[in-house]
DNA sequence: GCGTGCGTTCCGCTGTGCGAGACGATGACG
DNA sequence: CGTCATCGTCTCGCACAGCGGAACGCACGC
């Protein structure tokens, strides 16, 4: 039964006003009279909301989803880091946290005259294409870029990296100079750098970035600034970066 | 079933890290083995996750959360407006949506300086004794305020205002002014100008605040901005004031 | 060792959840 | 207007999903 219900949930998306009963049951495959009733209790409790034919998700669920400590900790922590990124850059910031082979979007600050950029707060995007996600695989548990490898690498623009290979070395490569860059993976037009933000335990618990038109957006000039504000943020996190491996040959940066 | 699922996500309560089962069933009333069930399920799902003895709630409530139309809709249409009232008064910024007798905050933005205010993205107060809220019950459908009043308005602190008649006479200034303001009546040492921001139905859907000391907050020197801010995103949300009843004699705003 | 509290598991039983079908309302179309 | 399709709402027999007291092993403090 709970699982129904949040099937019913699950239903509903993005941008949407209202559904009726009728889309919710052909989306979610629960029968009229089961989702009418488990629509009703939902309601009952505020997890979705009526009007006439129309059913939207409840005031109730924005509450509870910001109680969320995963987001609501680092959102804290980072509001004031990221809102000096948008005044110092003017460009699109996000913050993005793992989940699985994907980034959940914990906060996004949209620039005036921001590209068409496929993200939402709150919303998912695969890791192995977007800037955020590379930064979390380099610096994150071997676990994680293995589950997006099993998962298996999906073409979504001509220059998304497939070749698990490729993968690996630009991710040796956001290791070593501790940024990571995207130019139209995840979608065309878009360009972004990312730097990953360390928690206590030493892996890159998230991710900050400045997103831009990929003809517009001078990586270089803002990859210092994006780096700087992921290294302030992980220390008021009580996080820091791993110590460089010593063989490596990457520029020293004191 | 639904219910007792419900009952235990309103267990968690802001600013904890994580909850054991023994704790959850104290809070809630469910017998631990049905709750260690229910979280079980809830886990699959993502509503709550698990570490150890501790249980959290998941990330995927953030996501469902963010999106709920109530906020999304306000919030993407906002948020240029709030962000530039932040940057023009540097104190607290505050939107929130009003929910039966209380105000849920949709957004906030804090500021450094700023006192411990008891508010909180995604909470709640009630509608009576908040800025916020006076400005959506001077500006509201006359049901709102008689619920309020059915409810009972209780004494915060020393300035709350909990005679009925009172508040219905500084509902009507607020209705001439445009403007509610609070002084110490939600919590001590904290003052507020708010103002509300109406949608295409003629009736307020929200309100904007700034909020500060008491004891240095310029509420002569922030109203007009408040209420420019407000009035700009009634008109971005297709709103606008209601008339001005002829017979008023406001001062002229021409 | 003992006592307390924790999370986990079990299993008989019952009442809750289920949904095909029926029904009235609504809207589009000829 | 009549017909058809779709909508949301309600019914009710029944079976199985949900329930939770009790038991158990573990951890911790005295």
């Amino acid at each position: 039964m709970l699982g129904r219900a949040f099937t019913l949930l699950g239903a509903f998306r993005p941008g949407e006003a209202e559904v009726t009963l009728a889309e919710l049951t052909r989306r979610s495959g629960v029968p009229k009279p089961t989702a009418h009733r488990l629509l009703g209790e939902l309601e009952e409790w505020g997890a979705v909301e009526r009007n006439g034919r129309g059913y939207r998700l409840g005031l109730r669920l924005f509450e509870l989803g910001q109680l969320v400590p995963r987001q609501r900790e680092l959102q804290e922590t980072a509001a004031p880091f990221l809102a000096d990124l948008f005044e110092a850059t003017r460009e699109t910031v996000h913050l993005a946290v793992p989940d699985g082979v994907e980034v959940v979007y914990v906060q996004k600050l949209p620039a005036s005259s921001a590209p068409e950029i496929p993200s939402r707060q709150g919303g998912r995007m695969p890791a192995y294409c977007t800037g955020l996600g590379k930064a979390l695989l380099a610096f994150g548990p071997p676990a994680r870029l293995q589950a997006v490898l099993d998962a298996g690498l999906v073409r979504r623009t001509p220059r998304t990296v497939v070749a698990p290979g490729l993968l690996s070395a630009e991710l040796a490569e956001i290791r070593r100079r501790g940024l990571a860059e995207e130019h139209e993976e995840s979608a065309v037009g878009i360009a972004c750098v990312a730097a990953p933000v360390f928690g206590p335990g030493g892996d890159a618990v998230a991710a900050l970035s400045i997103t831009g038109w990929s003809n517009r957006l001078h990586t270089a000039r803002v990859a210092p600034a994006v780096q700087t504000a992921a290294l302030a943020l992980s220390r008021a996190l009580g996080g820091r970066p791993p110590r460089r491996a010593p063989g490596n040959s990457g520029r020293t940066r004191s």
